[in-house]
DNA sequence: ACCTGAACACCGTTCAAGT
DNA sequence: ACCTGAACACCGTTCAAGT
């Protein structure tokens, strides 16, 4: 009953978390939020399933093990710019493109609450808002903004992809049905969502992503002393 | 078995869509997202699981009405302001108290993707934006990053709440907790995380909230039209 | 047309029992 | 200390059968 040929067998290497959140990344890749089961989990590591609760506490807690697996391995590949600025551009970017390349990771970031994989985060991105001259009492705001309006896009990023996947659609057509929808909305009472249905189609997710980023920064009140800079 | 004396029953009204969304909503406000179960429904309405079928397709379409239902109500009670900002901070506030008084629906609405309870947010933001004088091209950028603003706090917010129910936790013994953690992380690579944990008891989650929109707002390019007044 | 409720194919989690 | 795998208490969803 069971097939074993399909994936490869190492035996050498005891169970271990890093080998059982290895495994769920790679299933939560494959097959989504739903790919990861202690059942599949437990077949994929050839044993029990009770096993795996010797390592990990319950799912959330291994959920939340794999995100932070993901946010540290982009936040050391990607999180440097010539300007704080440039540098908060590239950090949200890099989580958008992970996001992007791993949709399970936008609903599971938001469930993460004050946890690890978003403190990683939030850290990146204020040691560069303290980098911008920004006054104390605002870093935390500013900080907060940004990671908010990240998690945000990310969630409903994850959430397209999941409701596109569930009905046999790629991204565009999705987008389309979407934009289909949006344009037979009642002139009268949804003439903005009517008016910006076009664009839908056409526009580019992740410029427009780093335009919402922009937009953060921009109403930052710089600091008189922020000017001259840093060589 | 069976108790039916704690809930009133109405067996005059024959079961409907909008009888089945009400006590929905009924149960997610009680028992939180998990709360919601086609068994428990079932019970509530006195009636057998496979009925409610009849009237809603599947689970996902269930929490979708409810969220729709619920955005509506709170739309309709306020989402006027004597300007245009003002209208945005009142629409955002009225999002935030909504998700904060139902947490549920704050991991909900983020996996409505572009479906009716996101687009009415979306719309009554997107008119007010059209108010503000904003380049026809912005309007969508900027009303998205609001709306994805507010989907990242609220996400955030009920995921907090779950967290801390599930331990059986306050909300201040909760963001104490956090504090701790947060207190105690390596000074050296996180340097950010410590400095804020100490404002994170005695901050005000719905000022910050607000503040965070009008960090937006003033990243708004103001064309040089816009001074005038409207009477 | 609408409702019933048993049945199906799953879940996460536990725990006695093994090594 | 670590692993096994059956068992428990649930899920969402379906569908023959009823009215």
């Amino acid at each position: 009953m069971k097939r074993k040929a399909s994936s490869p067998q190492r035996r050498e290497e005891s169970l271990s978390r890093e080998r059982i959140i290895e495994a769920s990344i790679e299933l939560l890749d494959r097959s989504g939020e739903d790919g990861l089961t202690f059942r599949a989990l437990a077949e994929r590591l050839a044993t029990g399933a009770g096993a795996i609760y010797w390592h990990v506490a319950n799912k959330s807690d291994l959920l939340t093990a794999a995100c932070d697996a993901m946010v540290t391995r982009r936040l050391k590949a990607n999180a440097t710019g010539a300007t704080p600025s440039a540098a908060i551009r590239s950090i949200a970017g890099e989580m958008f493109d992970a996001i992007d390349e791993h949709p399970w990771l936008g609903s599971a970031l938001i469930h993460c609450a004050g946890q690890m994989p978003m403190v990683r985060i939030l850290e990146a991105i204020g040691q560069q808002v303290r980098a911008l001259d920004v006054a104390g009492e605002a870093q935390w705001q500013v900080a907060c903004a940004l990671l908010n309006y990240i998690l945000g896009v990310g969630g409903q990023n994850a959430a397209h992809t999941q409701f596109a996947k569930a009905r046999d659609l790629d991204r565009t057509d999705f987008l389309n049905a979407m934009a289909t929808m949006w344009s037979e909305l009642d002139p009268d009472d949804y003439p903005f969502a009517r008016s910006v249905a076009g664009q839908l189609s056409t526009h580019d997710d992740r410029a427009d992503f780093l335009t919402g980023i922009d937009l953060i920064l921009k109403g930052i009140d710089p600091s008189p002393t922020a000017v001259h800079s840093i060589p």
